[in-house]
RNA sequence: UGGGGCGUAGCCAAGUGGUAAGGCAGCGGAUUUUGAUUCCGCCAUUCCCAGGUUCGAGUCCUGGCGCCCCAGCCA
């Protein structure tokens, strides 16, 4: 990173890092707690990342602490295999909450008790309406709603109800528990909304003990109040439930006062962030699983070889705000680029093979070459790569009839084979359908390692592997899973990239290539950073592309300069 | 006059009455054994619009306009 990146991104300052230094200058608070809660009803995704890096972030720079709390209120969405999924997924993204691992239903109990406070207070009341009835009630946005004809009971009816729901003495449906506020607020929150509701469901974590489940509304609040969070970090759909949470704490003995502050959540182009459409991506097929490389998921970039300090320099970039936004995922890949390009060993790689011959070279004959595995990096050291008269390059390295600013190789022109010689291609061979199928070279012995003593220069240097110890493999190439910069949520099969996905067999790679660890991703030399898969079978080498390179070329043949 | 938010460049985003940071993208140019990287330079006379206050307004006031969220026993 430039001195100038290092210094915007570290300057990082955003109203919630303000509100937090006031109340720290203040003494509002001793320490600063936060907390990350998800629902574990899906994998975490790259909008997650924002609140993770958000509420951690926090913590950590004002030295405070930072909660892994799981909002885990409605068992029949909620599954282990998330649980465990999220756990994975913060970790990786290199945050630790310590031993602050909590769930909402560690709180079960106590919200129980809480609510039959505000029954004795005469502040809740047990609602036997249906589902129907209680919305033709609720009123409109813009007419007020109707008073429920149960809510009048007296404390004791309603005790005696609550206590029968929660023994499960009522089928799911048949009442649930209503705050007493207001049916005639303009907030529609305040319209005496639901706190338990009935459900015979089994509960990753409590099992059958309870046949009642708290809203999120009676959950969330009084939670953060029991762990003594002081900032409640929360996206913006949540504004209009702020009173509601306010109100809560108001009429309840909580331990501590929390407040809850709203940002804007995460939106990227062709990528769609709804939990929603990534479970019915992964549920009807059109992916592989949570973790398949074109997912926006944590587990997905993983696999794709994102490094999580990509994430990280991402989430910092695209700052905190209460604006509705769509950032570019152009700034993504920047990041994603930015930690890859000065992390990555560098390798050689073929992806398209055109063999070439070496004609003045002799038959049988090899050498060993040094390389750079980085060359920003003298510490990451060299490899030696062997040389021979058979050789494959990238098919597109070559045009019999290259077009004016095509600078590689081409009938008659000299280049250099990186780390190798200069060659000059001297003869095009063409199968009987008049493909190129393999090109005589020449190559010049006093170039050897790349340079020429006479000083002559050549325009372009090609990367290379040799016939003789080329590896094969697979490699996938992924785009966008979204054919649309702003996909429609609603009929998201219609905006799905038929080319989100290309398989290339019969790629050639450099022997130490074939050493690359798992998720950690190598640059293939001129085509982009890849990453060894790791669900690929045992011995079947599978490289997936994480990003590719800028492309001047690119740009050329699109008519747009260069 | 239902309630709650938000409008600064193509995209993010600082800015809190003193004369528009930074990043991404883009565009020039230098270096380059990756058409990569790196490096230099350019890129908002204007902040949704219109009035007003002020010596001075992106910031304050008034009035408009536009966009987003809310009518789950989801979170």
């Amino acid at each position: 990173m430039t001195d100038a990146g290092t210094a915007a991104v570290a300057a990082g300052r955003d109203f919630i890092r303000d509100i937090i230094q006031a109340d720290l200058a203040a003494k509002r608070h001793g320490t600063v707690v936060t907390r990350f809660p998800p629902e574990p009803n899906g994998y975490l995704h790259i909008g997650h990342a924002k609140s993770i890096c958000l509420n951690f972030g926090v913590a950590q720079e004002f030295g405070g602490r930072c909660h892994l709390r799981f909002d885990d209120t409605n068992p029949t969405k909620e599954e282990q295999e998330y649980i465990d999924a999220i756990e994975h997924d913060v970790r990786w993204l290199g945050f630790d909450w310590g031993t602050n691992l909590y769930h909402a239903s560690d709180y079960f109990e106590r919200l129980y008790e809480w609510a039959e406070h505000l029954i004795r207070g005469g502040k809740a009341y047990v609602d036997d309406q249906s589902p129907e009835e209680m919305r033709a009630r609720r009123g409109t946005l813009t007419e007020p709603g109707q008073n429920s004809p149960w809510r009048d009971r007296s404390v004791e009816e309603n005790l005696d109800l609550f206590r029968r729901m929660r023994s499960g003495e009522f089928p799911n449906g048949a009442r649930v528990l209503r705050a007493k506020i207001d049916m005639a607020s303009g907030n529609i929150n305040l319209r005496d909304p639901v706190l338990y509701r009935i459900l015979h469901a089994n509960h990753p974590r409590t099992g059958t003990a309870w046949s009642i489940y708290p809203s999120y509304d009676f959950a969330h609040g009084q939670s953060d109040a029991i762990e003594h969070i002081t900032h409640s970090l929360c996206t913006l759909e949540f504004e209009d439930h702020r009173p509601l949470y306010d109100w809560f704490l108001d009429n309840l003995p909580v331990p501590s006062r929390p407040r809850q502050y709203e940002f804007a959540r995460l939106n990227l182009t062709y990528t769609v962030l709804s939990k929603r459409v990534l479970t019915e991506l992964v549920r009807g097929g059109h992916v592989k699983g949570w973790d398949d490389p074109r997912m926006p998921t944590l587990a997905g970039l993983r696999r794709r070889g994102v490094p999580p300090e990509a994430v990280r320099d991402f989430v910092k970039r695209i700052g905190v705000a209460k604006a509705n936004s769509v950032v570019d995922v152009a700034m993504f890949d920047f990041s994603v680029r930015e930690v890859l390009n000065r992390s990555a060993w560098r390798r050689m790689a073929v992806l398209r093979p055109l063999k070439i011959v070496i004609e003045n070279y002799p038959e049988g004959q090899f050498e060993e070459l040094e390389a750079v595995n980085h060359p920003d990096d003298p510490s990451a050291g060299t490899r030696h790569i062997r040389f021979g008269r058979e050789l494959y390059v990238e098919r597109e390295d070559f045009m019999e009839n290259p077009p004016k600013k095509f600078y590689r190789l081409s009938p008659g022109r000299e280049v250099r084979l990186r780390y190798a010689y200069f060659v000059t291609c001297r003869e095009v061979v063409k199968d009987a359908a008049g493909e190129v199928v393999e090109l005589r070279c020449s190559y010049d012995p006093a170039t050897r390692g790349g340079n020429a003593p006479d000083g002559r220069k050549v325009q372009a240097t090609l990367h290379w592997v040799s016939a003789a110890d080329a590896v094969p493999a697979e490699v996938r190439l992924y785009n966008q899973l979204f054919a649309s910069p702003e996909p429609n949520a609603a009929d998201f099969a219609a905006d799905l990239n038929p080319n989100s996905l290309e398989v290339l067999t019969g790629c050639r790679l450099e022997p130490a290539i074939a050493a690359a660890n798992s998720g950690e991703a190598v640059q293939f030399e001129r085509q982009g950073y890849f990453c060894r898969d790791p669900d690929s079978a045992p011995g079947r080498l599978v490289f997936n592309r994480t990003v590719g390179l800028r492309d001047t070329w690119a740009k050329v043949q699109a008519g747009k300069g260069g």
